[in-house]
DNA sequence: CTGAAAGCGCTAACAG
DNA sequence: CTGTTAGCGCTTTCAG
């Protein structure tokens, strides 16, 4: 079985204490430069490696923070995992992640199992079927330090990293209304979700800056973040079943502009063609997708390096603080293929 | 700051003595079922949570297991990963993932890392640029529990889990042959990946079923996994400039298969309808792309699932294991759009 | 039935 | 310059 030497072992072998031996390994000052050399030079050999749950147990942090989002399979995601690990192991800062997919009980599973000192921080990205904000009160209460990204919550005093959503939201929705779209509809995630709200008002806006009726109809919802494929499907078919069927739809957010196109196809490839779509997106493929699409990118990298180095911060810091910001990062936003066209026509 | 309970605040406010609180907490016999009541009441009411840092030290172990994957943003792996937590958790395992992004350099580092005693297991999949095995051997002749699974290593004696790389790869290769295809390309990974072997011979044994030549010149690899974008478009580039250019090519990994659509598409737009692809993918927009796609799907969730039964099974076993399994599971091959239309015609 | 004490691997006063 | 000792939170003999 699995044995690993220990800082006794060395001090056995070489006849010395294991303060000796453990002052001498991190360079202690107080040691002769002789003895050092012997003790680096044995640990070498036998390929010590400091025991890191030990030295948790000891200094009271782990060095390693968590994170909460709700899917890895997610480019969004996975790319501001990406972000996140990049700053972490810089900084020496193991990364555990664990995947809400979107459903409330394991948010809260998986945000206790974590927080319970096995991590220094938290990483959070809400779920989408989060209503209910108890566990992370409790922490916060606590002074546990947490960081918000992308899916943050407001009531929370802390750091939070987000895109400029009603930028984006409104780009896109310009983009569709400047190609002669004018009868937009908007597709999207769960309503209590920050990106959810911040993106509606986004498009609303764009809507009535060019003098566009804002229809009630035309906001469809979906509450389990599209984890259920059903739920894109009966909302896309609602849109497609108006009287007054909507010729655009903008998408808020990420998996659902996927989905939304599936359900399309799916639904009425006929309709695929004709609807204009443009929607968060920070898929690579999505300039090869078929029905093309215009997107709104997030810069999804910067923000989970943002996300991360402000946790270090609060994690590192030695005294309390209460000054906390808000960084608000500037979307990308992408014209599709068949606008494109559509547009030298013009 | 954060300042969780532990036993000894409970004892103390017991009038206890630390040693019965922890016997109290975990149900143990000899402690009065009234003590145990007063116990577990008084830790429930002020949230005690037993230190795990503590318990890791105390058992040797941690009760999580480590994760090295190339990217985690890539579809083959996000799907493998939810396989590996849906096990994991079920078990009570944390899972800590770490990317190599297919450097060998982040791949030695982040193993060291993990096997450092701060987990219990390990499940790996091979970077594309590794071709020096001494980090995982020396892992291995410490007993450490490890489990492969898609890129595996040979020669070293362990569990293993990979799909059914030559059915995958001969089912694609006589699809594209089948659809009047006679001049297929294969590009691949890095040569001295198991997958990538493995997948070379079904695509030799097709091409040899019927009849078909195998040109050395077909072949073209990508050391880095198709981590530098430019390796990918100077193969594809190779191949078009071919006197005999291919019709057809066969993309036998994950990423790639996308690079490969994406640097035709850059190269050559032309080029890029009329020659078909069939690749290893996972990804679920594959049906939207453009270049439609023929398809190997491999069962990544199950896959995950697999590796981590069989890593648990290693780390919980009574006595040292020396019999060990290789699960080889069947991929599903999926056709073109545009193969499915001129299928019609024929 | 309950308490005292040792120990997991390591660091850091405190002594020499 | 080096050794002794205590302690991080918890479990577990060994004594009562």
């Amino acid at each position: 079985m699995y044995k690993p030497t220990t800082i006794k072992d060395i001090a056995k072998a070489l006849g010395l204490s294991t303060s000796t031996v453990s002052r001498a390994l991190r360079g202690g000052y107080e040691i002769s430069d002789e003895t050092k050399r012997i003790v680096s030079e044995y640990a070498q050999k036998i390929n010590y490696k400091p025991n890191p749950i030990a030295l948790s147990l000891k200094e009271r942090r782990s060095y390693s923070i968590g994170v909460v989002v709700c899917e890895v399979a997610n480019s969004f995601f996975s790319q501001a995992i990406n972000g996140i690990e990049s700053i972490a192991y810089n900084k020496g800062y193991h990364v555990i992640i664990s995947q809400s997919h979107d459903s409330y009980e394991r948010e809260v599973t998986n945000i206790q199992h974590l927080a319970n000192r096995s991590i220094d921080g938290l990483l959070i990205s809400l779920s989408a079927e989060t209503t209910n904000y108890d566990h992370i009160h409790q922490l916060h209460a606590n002074g546990f330090p947490m960081v918000f990204f992308d899916r943050v919550l407001d009531e929370i005093q802390t750091h939070k990293v987000i895109s400029d959503n009603f930028q984006g939201s409104f780009a896109a929705t310009e983009l569709l209304i400047k190609n002669g779209f004018k009868k937009i509809a908007h597709l999207a995630n769960a309503p209590h979700l920050s990106i959810t709200k911040e993106r509606q008002v986004g498009y609303q806006a764009a809507l009535q800056k060019y003098g566009l009726e804002v229809k009630e109809e035309y906001n469809q919802y979906c509450f389990h973040g599209g984890r259920l494929k059903e739920e894109v499907e009966s909302a896309v078919q609602t849109l497609l079943n108006l009287p007054d069927r909507p010729d655009a739809i903008f998408v808020s957010s990420d998996r659902l502009s996927i989905s939304c196109l599936t359900a399309l196809m799916k639904l009425n490839p006929l309709a695929a063609e004709q609807i204009s779509i443009a929607g968060f997106n920070n898929s690579d493929l999505v300039n090869l997708l078929k029905p093309s699409l215009s997107y709104v990118r997030q810069p999804a990298f910067e923000m989970g390096r943002l996300a991360t180095d402000l946790l270090i911060q609060l994690i590192e810091a030695k005294r309390p603080i209460t000054q906390f910001e808000t960084k608000i990062l500037t979307n990308e936003v992408f014209i599709s293929d068949s606008l494109k066209k559509e547009a030298v026509l013009l």
